[in-house]
DNA sequence: CATACATATGAACACTTATTGATATGTTTG
DNA sequence: CAAACATATCAATAAGTGTTCATATGTATG
């Protein structure tokens, strides 16, 4: 693709799925609490003061996009992001938007 | 801010503020639409094939959270990204996302 | 100043979605 | 196999959102 090729209408749509998808704070802090590593839904859960039940119908979403992994241990499953192209996209973009923060 | 520091409650909400009004795939053309050149409001719903009306909306609440800018010229009022770290930010998720397209 | 053109706004509707509470599935241990 | 723990799923509700249609605001021109 070119660099500032206007992407197929395709493209946009599965885009625009991702971005939606980054677009919930309950999410954005889950993913956030999986960066640095790998974490149990209870952990999440504990962490973040969440129900159970949320936490693990967001992870159902990030998974169904690619988003996070998660990894059987016994009982627990541990959830992380799903490679490096993830983690650099949120990096990234938490660095653009805290570079952005004009007065309004 | 660190490298992988987790974004505090407020940023995370104004990144995810950012992430969901990228998360639509009119409002996503709409920005692709003007990303190379500014464009009026006219051309985008013809360009789009959208109506003029909804243009005007989704304008709204890109230029609300300050993604696009508009400069009146007479009677037209042309809309562009509003500085490069929009647009940057554009094209290097639209990589992220063409370079992460596994099958599904 | 009236008309035509370009954009913005308001109300209403259909639709999606985040959250909760209850329950089911799966996994280990005694 | 039963009990305990961890996670997933189901159903229901409340809140949010994209789109449309009608109308208003603003700007230039005769």
């Amino acid at each position: 693709m070119n660099k500032l090729a206007i992407p197929s209408q395709l493209d946009t749509t599965i885009l625009a799925e991702t971005f939606r998808l980054l677009g919930d704070p309950t999410r954005l802090r889950i993913l956030f609490f999986c960066l640095d590593e790998p974490r149990s839904v209870g952990d999440i859960a504990t962490g973040l003061d969440l129900s159970q039940s949320l936490v693990s119908h967001h992870l159902r979403l990030l998974r169904g996009a690619r988003l996070v992994r998660g990894n059987r241990q016994a009982k627990q499953i541990f959830y992380e992001l799903a490679d490096k192209h993830v983690s650099d996209m949120l990096v990234d973009m938490a660095h653009h938007v805290c570079e952005d923060q004009s007065d309004d």
